[in-house]
DNA sequence: GTCTATACAGTGATAGAC
DNA sequence: GTCTATCACTGTATAGAC
């Protein structure tokens, strides 16, 4: 507390640093956000933030990896849970990835990952290895011990996982590509989609005859 | 042919910059590629994209609207086809909306549109209008079509709408994601979900006790 | 661990000859 | 309509004082 200049808070300058560089780069993108403008933010110099960073690229790297990577906790539990009702068990995990995709910052990077995937491969592999390869086998054992348990048809793994994942994060993409729009929620009508997808995801996984419980 | 220095084609090498360039950005985004580069592959100097184009974000509006605006003639054709019989109509609408977001150009700028959409609003103003409004309400008219003529259940619009196109549209993202994967193939198998999505919204769109026509 | 100062390559864009 | 030459500026990253 009294040899260094500016120490705001007590050690984590560098999570600090992660949070305002997520920000900018999800507002920005990667090449659109510069390290000037970074330090402004952290209201810091340019130069200090090489002492956290080595590069540009390791920042980002570590906005992907590190920043949030306990998300999937939530998903976690649901999918440990093997007492309860598959159905319920379904509707909480869906519930948990729109909040996971649509609602925090992991999910909502997609697009910069497409930007940056050709320039730097090995973030497009942190972030698949690490998150969508977690989220995506997580969301499986939910459904296969509903099919084992004789709750939900049996339904080809990969269609299913897309046609679950797939409104989920091209809400999320969308809302990033129309942030501007003044009439956003009624483009993109994320409270009603959450709300919705679910009852057809649940009604495709239906067995014969027992799907004409709702009607939209 | 005399005056000119170089003239490679007749009339438009304004196309061919258009081109040239969708390819750039669509592989290292909008700030990630820079006019020495685009001219490079143009083969003619920087200042010479200049007289076609005042500045990029011109020349990168240019890409979205003029580019690629006549992709939806097939989706229209299908439209119009009202005699048909509509699961036909639908199957043949949904390929032709995987060929138009994964396989061409257009489809494959969302993640481009979400980086520039706040530095350049009025661009993601166009798209919408020009590209997805359009798509959106000519595949809304198949299946409306076949509501009223008693083939299809009704479904939530907007709802369904995702559930067809998100499938798609996340698989173009991911595409894009993970182009640099050696197994792009096997991680985003793009082939076996264009076959079984379009089931699956069939199954979802049939009425009551005809939907066990077919085991995925 | 943060600062000031700076290197220097690359950026979008312009002027003016041909 | 394309060229050469150049502009003013911003980009990432580094050196060295404190």
């Amino acid at each position: 507390m009294s040899t260094t200049h500016k120490k705001r808070k007590a050690g984590s300058r560098r999570a600090e640093i992660i949070d305002k560089a997520t920000d900018l780069f999800l507002e920005n993108g990667f090449s659109g956000t510069s390290m000037a403008e970074l330090a402004k933010a952290c209201q810091m110099q340019k130069a200090s933030l090489y002492y956290h960073f080595k590069t540009k690229e390791e920042l980002f790297a570590a906005c992907i990896t590190e920043g949030h990577a306990c998300s999937l906790d939530t998903l976690e539990t649901i999918s440990r849970d093997e007492d309860a009702p598959p159905a319920e068990r379904l509707r909480a995990a869906i519930a948990n990835l729109y909040q996971i995709n649509v609602d925090s910052k992991v999910g909502r990077m997609s697009p910069l990952i497409a930007e940056v995937s050709r320039a730097i491969p090995s973030v497009a592999k942190r972030f698949h290895q690490d998150f969508m390869v977690k989220e995506q086998s997580l969301l499986e054992k939910i459904i296969d011990d509903g099919v084992a348990e004789g709750a939900f048809r049996r339904i080809d793994p990969p269609t299913l996982r897309y046609m679950i994942v797939g409104p989920i994060i091209t809400l999320s993409l969308a809302r990033e590509m129309f942030a501007t729009f003044d009439n956003l929620d009624q483009e993109c009508p994320a409270d009603h989609i959450r709300q919705h997808h679910i009852e057809q995801i649940l009604r495709l996984l239906a067995k014969d005859g027992l799907s004409a419980d709702r009607e939209a």
